[in-house]
RNA sequence: GGCGAUGUAGCUCAGAUGGUUAGAGCAUACGGCUCAUAUCCGUAGUGUCCGGGGUUCAAUUCCCUGCAUCGCCA
């Protein structure tokens, strides 16, 4: 068999966040899966970097385009190791191979008369990169970014997507499994009932550059799908390389939520359109909510999983991640929720177990796998070996519908069975008493057989922690290789081989001290929530705010955010200060004003601004609910600098 | 505005073609063990199964309606 998994192609215009690093590792976790059943696996997972928005980040930055996609691209790359993801290639959108073949299949497509030209006007967002409908602006407003868009008439390519809308439908209703988990496919197929309208492929290089040029019309370049999704197959050496087929009909994609419409409706068109069968599954998964609110830029919650990974290690945030996780739909991400699981299902449940096991193979059996004494077994240690064999059945069924949580539960059903196991037989007691020998050993035996297949089955969630394991075991080798075909099955643990106890897998975490890095709305929170407890502060905690005067140098507004400006301040050096007062003042208004600032506040980065210190300002919410807002300031002129306390 | 989903223990969620005691994990309380990472095992709970109405011998489950949350569409 053969598998080819692919995560999305991360636009470059972000740096990767939870979201991110959950739809690589469950696609890790799936590759692994497969590989462990003795497929042969194809993991793809890139960076798309075409389009407007890079092309203005960079030239704020002042360097190329491609500077800045070489620069938010590596730091995808470099994210996966970290968090154990393998890919098997890295594909970008920039790559020589993909912008000839995505060139390539245009023409095709551009000669079967599927492409044409045609004008169109509308109300168009540089935001959103995209065309608005009268309905959706908000007091004339583009309602993601509060600015008029600009009204745009234009001629452009599209794609007769609209031709294969029945087709479409046809493919969805007769392959249940085309697009899951099933909500979403309803929500295609209700997406389905009205008419399709064709696509818009193309943009001027009057009006963009930054992109892909369209070879029968070197005035255009194309937009977004044309590119973007033909990554899935230039990736695995479309159209002539050697393992194109074989790979391409066992296609899954795994994608979040939000970019469902281009995977299930767009992109199968595409396919059709190029002669080309459908990929063969569509995953679709929700989104990581932050302490309740939504994972966002401009409020700033993100988590970033270098950092969730340099503080819990990575098996810890793969496993909590996939656990905590039902796939499809949306979870919670919270520091207390992560603490939980690693406290009591890694280290008190599997850790403990696996600590327990093998120190008593170590005592008891002179660290050597014992033989079993057949005569001893009972109908308890049969019942214990046909739920084990059954948890395998349930965790490959689990696995192959992405049911990860739901294999991971059963995999925890089994931990919990032998930490009873172990109870009930008491092997301090037996060891006591030389007649029990052989019912100890071999209830060490089973242990032992047990927590092979646990290391396993866990191989694809928890790389690292099943290596460790597995040395353990003294079975490292039996797992590089291992097929679940062969190695699930009960009895394969070759008895007389040396174990070897080594340090904890899962050391308990201290909730207090172990805060995660903390999204800035919670710290706000739970400052406000210990200043609530408390009420008061003493004066040392005072003293430890170094606040002065400070006078505005200069001020600009900081592109993409609508309150935060960026303040030179004199104070009396010369130090940059991002203030959230756009709404109420504007940069010019502000020059060489005198403001009160924290000048020791721990730096911070806010839109891409490094921050050295706060603007001090009073608030007022009026019972209509708006807001006002006043600089706080000293009531005559004092040299910048100057303490105040 | 249209369509759809969800609303179950303090928390996160599972579940029943309508029928006797509605479940799991976490958290809580108590008890037991000592191989183990103050871990493990056992026991104990608590629930107007969102509100209202209807069908029925019987509804948390089906139907209608209201409310709340979320999603898709316009």
């Amino acid at each position: 068999m053969t598998t080819y998994i692919t995560t999305p192609i991360y636009y470059v215009n972000a740096m990767p966040h939870l979201g991110h690093a959950y739809t690589s590792i469950v696609t890790d976790a799936y590759s692994r899966y497969r590989r462990l059943c003795g497929d042969e696996v194809r993991f793809q997972t890139g960076t798309d970097e075409h389009g407007e928005k890079i092309f203005q980040a960079a030239e704020q930055e002042g360097v190329s385009p491609k500077e800045y996609a070489d620069r938010i691209s590596a730091a995808f790359r470099q994210t996966w190791p970290l968090l154990g993801v393998r890919p098997d290639h890295f594909i970008r959108t920039t790559d020589p191979e993909h912008i000839k073949t995505v060139q390539d299949i245009l023409q095709q497509v551009h000669d079967r008369g599927d492409i044409y030209f045609s004008e169109y006007s509308g109300l168009y967002c540089r935001g959103c990169e995209r065309f608005l409908t009268a309905k959706e602006l908000v007091d004339g407003n583009c309602p993601d970014h509060q600015q008029p868009p600009t009204a745009i008439a234009e001629q452009n390519y599209f794609f007769r997507m609209s031709k294969y809308q029945d087709w479409l439908i046809d493919h969805i209703r007769n392959n249940p499994e085309f697009i899951t988990p099933e909500r979403y496919r309803n929500e295609v197929l209700a997406f389905l009932k009205a008419p399709l309208e064709d696509l818009c492929i193309s943009r001027p290089t009057s009006r963009l550059t930054w992109g892909i040029p369209l070879p029968f019309d070197d005035k255009f370049v194309t937009y977004v799908w044309f590119d973007a999704l033909i990554n899935y197959l230039t990736g695995i050496g479309y159209p002539d390389g050697p393992d194109f087929d074989r790979y391409w009909a066992a296609a899954e994609h795994v994608i979040a939520k939000d970019i469902l419409k281009p995977h299930a409706i767009y992109w199968p068109t595409m396919l059709r359109a190029m002669g080309l069968p459908p990929y063969r599954r569509l995953h679709v998964h929700g989104y990581w909510n932050v302490d309740e609110t939504k994972m966002s830029k401009s409020i700033g919650n993100v988590v970033r999983p270098g950092e969730l990974v340099e503080q819990y290690g990575v098996d810890t945030v793969r496993y909590f991640v996939l656990r905590e996780m039902s796939f499809g739909l949306d979870a919670s991400f919270s520091g207390r929720a992560l603490v939980a699981r690693r406290n009591s299902d890694l280290a008190n449940d599997l850790g403990n177990l696996f600590s327990r096991s093998l120190t008593m193979i170590d005592k008891y059996a002179d660290g050597i796998v014992p033989e079993p004494d057949a005569g001893t077994m009972t109908d308890a240690d049969r019942e214990l070996i046909a739920n084990v064999e059954r948890m395998v059945g349930e965790y490959r069924q689990a696995m192959d519908g992405f049911g990860f949580n739901r294999a991971l539960q059963e995999i925890w059903q089994v931990i919990g069975r032998l930490n009873r196991f172990i109870v009930t037989n008491a092997p301090w007691e037996l060891a006591r008493d030389p007649a029990q020998k052989g019912r100890l050993m071999t209830m060490l035996f089973l242990l032992a057989e047990g927590l092979r297949l646990i290391t396993l089955v866990l191989q694809p969630f928890m790389p690292e922690t099943a290596a460790k394991m597995a040395a353990a075991l003294g079975l490292e080798t039996e797992l590089e290789t291992a097929s679940l075909e062969k190695a699930g099955r009960w009895g394969q643990m070759v008895p007389g081989h040396r174990i070897s106890p080594g340090a904890q897998l899962f050391p308990r975490l201290d909730k207090k001290n172990n805060q995660p890095p903390q999204p800035q709305q919670k710290q706000k929170k739970k400052e406000k929530e210990a200043a609530a407890e408390e009420g008061l502060v003493d004066f040392d905690q005072f003293g430890k705010l170094d606040l002065r005067v400070a006078e505005v140098v200069a001020a600009e507004k900081i592109k993409k955010s609508a309150k935060l400006l960026k303040l030179t301040l004199k104070a009396p050096e010369e130090r940059t200060v991002v203030a959230g007062i756009g709404k109420h003042y504007q940069p010019e208004e502000l020059i060489g004003r005198q403001v009160l600032i924290v000048a020791n506040l721990k730096p911070v980065k806010l839109m891409g601004v490094t921050s050295h210190g706060m603007v001090l300002a009073a608030k007022e919410i009026d019972a209509d609910g708006n807001e006002q807002l006043v600089l706080s300031t000293v009531a005559g002129a004092i040299a910048p600098g100057s303490k105040v306390a």
